[in-house]
DNA sequence: ACATTTGTTAACTAAACGGTTAAACTAAAC
DNA sequence: GTTTAGTTTAACCGTTTAGTTAACAAATGT
């Protein structure tokens, strides 16, 4: 059939391309290896996605609606603040293991071309810290946390969570272990992130 | 002057290059570009550089050989522990404030190209966590923090430290603020993340 | 059955790219 | 004032790049 075999093909023309663009970027990606990688000639791509930043822009919005459901889990969820620091943290994880590329490759391309987070706050919905700030300012309130902005406070669970992800050639290096050794590092970041940000703010 | 006049052309070819490479990555810069910030022909690069691959690792290396130090501030210095992590946090933001785009390049560079870890491992000396692993130990010994690994500490102290600039363009639409507000949000973070630090470890 | 639409390919194009060459220029050295 | 070594340039070269074309194949509609 034709309709299958069409999806199949543009799917194929995707997976392809988030392998490529994923690893090396909007700049370092060439239209020929994605073609390869998916087994169809260079032409079929600009059939279907029409130019290279069509096709980039296609995989970077499907990179970023996987990625924007996980900071959601921070900022708009009904959970108690500690339990969802625990969660947050122990999927992200999970997560990054899943699609290693993701975080990396979002942020990389949000720094070379930053209106492009204009486009993806009026195409996607975008997360809001609203909410977020309200449960850490009445956690405060009650006595539950110590003072502490709820920026600051999301910006370092981010940090804590991403990072090790993003900077691991430098970090394995620094830390000076080989990659098995590190991944069992990144394994018991489940559990000591979330012990290393409540045992900070909790009072 | 013969001499000077040389210095000078290869000094500012390295600037332009620096700019170039820094914000784009190696796949993204242009030797033509390069030339024109220069101001200069673009034989010239490959006169005193001889290809984009060396241009490029001179360029790295500067780069990495004005980052390590800073990190060498965590890992090998004789200052008490609390005093090392306020200092290392303090001085950083100022670091990344003279050179912006360090540290986004460093890791970047170093994710596409995984295998240069080794060149900068043998050519560069290469920061060791060794003495701050004794020193950390000592300390949950002592009583003085909780017991945490000294590897895990580190790569928290180094996430909440460079990660606020590497995802800057991202935090910034997340936290929904301009870049004037998350400068001052930075530079709260001066003493933010030292205190997010030390509540978290201290006994 | 035949015409139309949709999917696919090989071959091509024009521009951009990194890199080379040979000659012109500069200024110090003999 | 001629040689010499280092510096700079314009013009060029071969390759790679994103994107196009035209012809073909296969499914769909009538």
């Amino acid at each position: 059939m034709d309709k299958i075999k069409t999806e199949n093909t543009e799917t194929e023309i995707l997976i392809a391309a988030k392998e490529i663009f994923h690893q090396k970027g909007m700049a370092g990606a060439r239209m020929q290896e994605i073609a390869d990688k998916a087994q169809i000639n260079k032409a079929l791509l600009h059939y279907y996605f029409r130019s290279k930043q069509l096709l980039f822009e296609a995989v970077f919005k499907s990179a970023f609606s996987l990625l924007a459901p996980q900071l959601q889990k921070v900022l708009n969820d009904d959970s108690d603040l500690f339990e969802k620091i625990k969660n947050f943290t122990e999927n992200y994880i999970s997560f990054v293991i899943k699609h290693p590329y993701i975080p990396n490759f979002v942020i990389q391309e949000l720094n070379t071309n930053p209106e492009f987070v204009n486009k993806l706050k009026s195409e996607t919905n975008f997360p809001s810290i609203d909410r977020f700030k309200l449960q850490v300012n009445d956690a405060i309130k009650q006595g539950v946390i110590r003072p502490i902005e709820a920026e600051q406070l999301f910006i370092n669970i981010i940090a804590l969570n991403i990072f090790p992800f993003i900077g691991e050639p430098l970090l394995m290096a620094l830390v000076n272990v080989d990659k098995e050794s590190y991944d069992r590092l990144l394994e018991n970041r489940k559990t000591e992130v979330t012990k290393f940000i409540i045992n900070s703010i909790k009072i």
